[in-house]
DNA sequence: GCGTTATAGTTTCAAATGCAACCATTGGCA
DNA sequence: TGCCAATGGTTGCATTTGAAACTATAACGC
C-alpha cells in the first residue's frame, strides 16, 4: 500500500489565507449589509468612484479597480443606481461607455462606512506588533501587489 | 464641503487579502475542476478524510475541520458518494450520524491532486525569501490560528 | 464608405450557496 | 417510562453567482 502523503489542510497556505479573508470580509460586510443593505460587491464599487471622483469612472474601470467581473460590476451599479445611490450617464463621444458618480447619497453611504471599515482593519492589525505589520506589508506586496493608482488623463480623455 | 476621506481598497487589508485569497484558491481549483470535476468543496472533504483516515469522521467533524457549513458538507459529500468517491455508513450505537471514508477511487484522486496542490502552494512561497516565510507563518498563526489535530478517541468513541 | 472585428455593458440560464424548516435519533430528566 | 430538548443530517426555496450569448457602439482595414 503506498503512503498516501495526506495534504494537511489547516496548515496549508491557500487555505488557510481563505479562511482568514472570508472571516474578515463576512464580519465587515454583515455590517453594512444590516445597516444599508449594501452588499459587498456594492460597497466595492462605492468606495473606487470616491477614491477615483471627478473623473467618471466607466463600468471596466471600476470591474479592474475592483477585481470583479464586469458581470457583478453590472449588476452592482444597477441596483446602487436604482437606489440613487449612484448616478450613470452615457460618455459624451463614446456612448457604450457608462460615466458613474456618487450621488450626495452614495457620498454619505460611503461616508459613514469608510471609517467602520477602516476601525475594522485596525482592530486586525492591532493583533500584531509594528513588525508583523511591516512584514506583512512587504509579503503582500510580493504576493498581491497592489495596483498603483489609475492614471486619469489615460483614461476618461 | 467635507473632505470625504476616501477608503484607498488597493491598501486596504481585508480587500487584499480576499483577491490574494481569491486568486489562488480559483488558479487551483481550475485544475482539479477540469480535470475530475471536482469542486473545491468536495476537494476540501476528501482533504480531511484523507488526513484523519481510519477513523471515519461524521459530517459534522468534517464540517469543523473544512470550515464549511454542515449544509455545504452535506451536498458534498452526496455528490462524492454518487461518484463512488467516498463511502458513508451509519455510526453502529448513534444511528444519526454517518461514517465518512474516501473509496479506493476517492484516494486516488487525493494522491493525484494533493502534489499540485502543494506543487501551488510551493510556488506561491517561492516568490518569499526565508524570513519572509516565517514571518508569514507567525502572521498568519496569529491572525487565524490553525486548529489543532483533532483527537481520535475524543470525536468517535 | 463598408464590412469585419473589438469593446462596453446587459441579459439569460444553470449551477452554487445560504437559510430555514424539517426528519430521525439520542440524551436528559422528572 | 415517557416526554422534551438537543443533535446529526437532509431537503426546499429563494438568492447569488458565473459563463456564455446577445445588443449596441466604436475602431480598423481596405
Amino acid at each position: 500500500m503506498p503512503d498516501h502523503a495526506p495534504l494537511e489542510l489547516e496548515r496549508f497556505l491557500p487555505y488557510r489565507l481563505s479562511i482568514l479573508s472570508n472571516t474578515l470580509s463576512q464580519a465587515i460586510a454583515r455590517e453594512y449589509e444590516r445597516r444599508f443593505g449594501l452588499g459587498v460587491t456594492e460597497w466595492r464599487v462605492i468606495a473606487v468612484l470616491a477614491r477615483y471622483d471627478g473623473e467618471g469612472l466607466a463600468a471596466r474601470e471600476v470591474a479592474e479597480r475592483t477585481a470583479m467581473d464586469k458581470v457583478a460590476v453590472s449588476r452592482a451599479v444597477a441596483r446602487l443606481a436604482a437606489a440613487g445611490r449612484v448616478i450613470r450617464r452615457t460618455h459624451r463621444g463614446d456612448r457604450r461607455r457608462s460615466v458613474l458618480r456618487l450621488s450626495a447619497k452614495g457620498w454619505a453611504i460611503h461616508d459613514a462606512v469608510a471609517p467602520r471599515a477602516r476601525a475594522h482593519e485596525r482592530d486586525l492589525l492591532a493583533r500584531l506588533d509594528a513588525d508583523e505589520r511591516a512584514w506583512l506589508e512587504r509579503i503582500l506586496d510580493k504576493l498581491a501587489p497592489a495596483r498603483p493608482p489609475m492614471k486619469a488623463h489615460l483614461t476618461d480623455r
